[in-house]
DNA sequence: AAACTGACGGGCG
DNA sequence: ACGCCCGCCAGTT
């Protein structure tokens, strides 16, 4: 195996996590770079969805992937409100900070 | 080649 | 609970 293919290994691994985030849940990036292993990289994580993001893999449902202090630090990326409003049609609530609850939503690999 | 940037996290005041 | 600073890792300028 070439170790060229530990990137393409990577994002399929974000991509995989991802994918199995409960609809109404979400997570960090950095419960997802411990869950791969990476542990401090947690911005590779965010770097690897965006990379998805041309990679073709759009339908990742990313908009449940918050920092850690449950902001939608992602929204610039969706455009608008859209992150959002895709996360308030799944059930998720919002405080006045526009942060959701993630001692109620968060899950974790 | 060096410095800056960034979908972040943790520690400290 | 909030804001500030530092450390990580890869990409860009």
């Amino acid at each position: 195996m070439s170790a060229a293919n530990t990137n393409t290994d990577f994002f399929e691994r974000v991509y995989d996590v991802v994918a199995r985030i409960p609809k109404g849940k979400v997570t960090t990036y950095g419960a997802i770079a411990r869950h791969l292993g990476t542990g401090r990289s947690s911005r590779m994580v965010g770097w690897a969805l965006n990379k998805t993001l041309e990679s073709g893999a759009g339908m990742l449902p990313c908009h449940r992937v918050v920092n850690r202090k449950g902001e939608l630090t992602g929204k610039t990326w969706f455009g608008g409100d859209t992150m959002e409003q895709l996360l308030r049609a799944e059930g998720v609530t919002f405080d006045e900070l526009g942060r959701v609850e993630l001692a109620r939503y968060y899950w974790e690999p």
